[in-house]
Order: C-alpha cells, then structure tokens, then sequence
DNA sequence: GTGAAAAAACGAACGCGGTCGGTTTTTTGT
DNA sequence: ACAAAAAACCGACCGCGTTCGTTTTTTCAC
C-alpha cells in the first residue's frame, strides 16, 4: 500500500498546524515552545522541522489559512454596484479586521509580508492574488467612469494598497485607535488619492 | 573626582557600540553574536546587558545615528525653490539611498520602524522629527500654491509617506530593481496623488 | 515471507540570546 | 583615610530554536 506513509505524513502536518494554531491562539506566538507544539501534536521536537523549515514557518502557513479564508470572502462581494470609494475602502477594512482581532499575529506576520527575509512561491502567489483582487477593483472604477482609464492599473492599485499599509503603521504606532478611526482615515486618504491635492 | 565612572561608561558604551557596528558591517546581524561583541569590545558578554536591553537595541541604536545623520542632510536643503514633485521625491530618494546601500540592515530597521513590538520615547521623537519635516514640504507646497490649502497638512503628509513605504516595499519583494525604477516609480504615484485618479 | 534500502521519528546535544549571583571597582560620607 | 554604599563587571547558567546521529517504521523486489 503506497498510501500509509503518505496519509500519516499528511495527519502529522495537520496535527503539526493544529496544535500550533491552538496554542498561538491561547498564549501567542513568542510564549509558545517547538517543545510544547510537539507534546500538543504528540510527537518529537525534532519531528517538527521535518514539516516546517522552522517555527516562523508554522506561524507563516497559520497566517496563510487564514488570509486564504479571508481572500476569499472577499472575492465573492465585489460585484456590488457601490461607488469605487465604499468598494475600496470595504475591501481594506474587512482585511484589517483580522488584523484587529489578532494584533500581536498581525504584527509579525505584516513584519514578515512587508519585507521578507526571502520571497518564496507562496508569499508570491499571494501578491498575486492580493494584487488581482485590487487590480479588478480599480478596472470595475474605470469602467463606471469613476477612474481615469489613462491611469495604469497596476500603479492605481498600488496606490490604494499603500495608503492602506500608511494606515496600518499608523495603527501600529498609535496614530489610529478604532477601527472606526481607521475607515475615517483610509476614506479621507482615498478621497485625496481619486481627487487629488492640487488647487 | 565625580567623572571617572562616567568617563568610563561612556567609552565602554561607544566601544560595544562600535564593535557592534564593525561587526555588523561585516558579517550581518544575525551572523554577529553577542560574545563577539563583547570579545570585540573587549568586555564580559553580560556587561553589554548593562548598557543595552538586548541585541536588537544595539543594531537600532546604529540605525538612529544612522538616521540622524540622514534627516540632519535632509532638513538644510528643504528651502529650494523647485517644484513640490521634485522636492518630495528628493526628499525620499535620499532617505532610500541608505537603505540601497545597507539592505540587510533596512530589512531589520525597517520592520522595526513599521511595526515596532513596543514604542519607545526615541521612536517617538523620530517620528515626530520625520514627519515634521514632510509637513514643512507640504506647507511649503501650499504656499507656492502647488498644494491646495483646504487639504489637511498632517494627512497630506501621511500620504506621500504612504506612497514612499509602498514603493519601499515594492523594492524588498522584487517589484523594484534598481534606484532609478524607484524614483520612477514614486514620481509616478506622486504625480497621481497631486492631480487625482478620476477622469 | 524476508531482508535490505528509504523514509520518518526522535533523544541528545549545540549555539545563542539573555539572566543571575557574586566579586571588583569607584564614589560617598565622615 | 577608611569603611560603607553604589555601580560596573563577568563567569556560570538557563531556556529555546535548531541540528545531528541513531533508531524505528515502511516499502518493495525477490
């Protein structure tokens, strides 16, 4: 039977990611030991780094899931007819709700997506897709006219993405305390960004 | 004699601080332990305890000299008399030209800068510093009249500061290669920020 | 079935950041 | 001048993430 191995190898990972989620979720990230993410999975320490490169790893597929989950939600509700604005910054506050409920994750894992210590296929994958969602936002802005359609794409979205990452540090740096502050925010920036600051 | 202790302290301090640098320099921050610090700066490793709260406040306390030296450059040449585009993306051309030249060191930096695990009184200060001198541009372009007046200071400066985080990030995932495509590619959002993206 | 090769599991050990307790050096007060 | 108080210093140690070498389990040709 070739499919022993390969079935219990799959049952060790998710028991792996499991108990790391568990525990992450009860004591956070830095509190909880490779050594007790082993007893909680039942198995060796060492057995660990034959699933995950090392714990940040663990850490990144958790965030990952869940990103996963939140994306697409996401992409199901944008088709709505609501002004680019509202679309834009609904996108953004669903994204920071995460974030919200999760703060100290939400600090290491945007330390990890903002700049990585190496980019490899997943974290590729997701700008990708990030980038795509955004990126279909602002074509949907220019077919109903509310965006120059001499504007690049690409360049628009990442306008957007910006100010949202601008907002987000400030969140972190306590400029920003509610999450009602933090629409507040990203709608005043977004309204700067279609209009524009000349006189 | 009240000086011979705190002589001392202070020669100790800049001796940790510069092994750490040199050591830094040459191998990278993680490649750097602490007891070749101490080794380095001739002293016991739990010595260096007493003048710094850990390994990173070492590496950050490099970066702020660093940066120091970086906005002193920046705050005399403010009062040009070019275009508000030209002085904004000089302005972050010469903050990025550090961080082209130190990558490792900006990966570190800037995770710490986004997303700091505590904010302390220095952060504070720079960030005060930092975006005090980004207001004096904007206010700067209000009066040539490049910037309309209506437009709140404080969030026309978060703004363009965005922009510059999101182009920063853009370079550590790839998306930027070189410090011509950065300043391109800043340029553009900058001009897209000042005239608006609707038709 | 059987035995050898491959894969998986893991106990023991390593390296490093950080701490503790005790010793030495400097300052203070008389 | 000299003890007592304060500050600086450091060897030894701890905990944790990670690696190594060995043992156990699985696979598969014969």
């Amino acid at each position: 039977m070739a499919g022993i191995r390969e079935t219990k190898k799959q049952e060790t990972r998710k028991a792996i990611s499991e108990a790391a989620m568990k525990l992450f979720s009860e004591k956070g990230y830095e509190q909880t030991s490779m050594e007790e993410i082993a007893r909680e999975a039942e198995i060796g320490k060492a057995t660990i780094y034959g699933y995950f490169k090392n714990k940040q790893e663990i850490f990144i597929a958790f965030c990952d899931e869940e990103l996963d989950r939140s994306l697409e939600k996401l992409e199901i509700n944008k088709t709505d007819n609501k002004p680019i604005l509202e679309i834009l910054v609904g996108y953004f506050a669903h994204d920071f709700l995460f974030f919200e409920n999760n703060r100290e994750f939400a600090s290491h894992f945007l330390r990890e997506m903002a700049f990585p210590q190496e980019m490899n296929e997943t974290t590729r994958e997701h700008d990708q897709r990030y980038l795509g969602i955004l990126d279909s936002i602002i074509c949907h802005g220019q077919e109903t006219g509310e965006i120059d359609p001499r504007h690049d794409v690409f360049l628009t979205a990442i306008h957007f993405f910006s100010l949202y990452l601008g907002v987000l540090v400030g969140w972190f740096r306590g400029f920003v305390n509610s999450s009602e502050e933090f629409e507040q925010r990203l709608s005043a920036l977004f309204r700067q960004a279609l209009d524009g600051v000349r006189p």
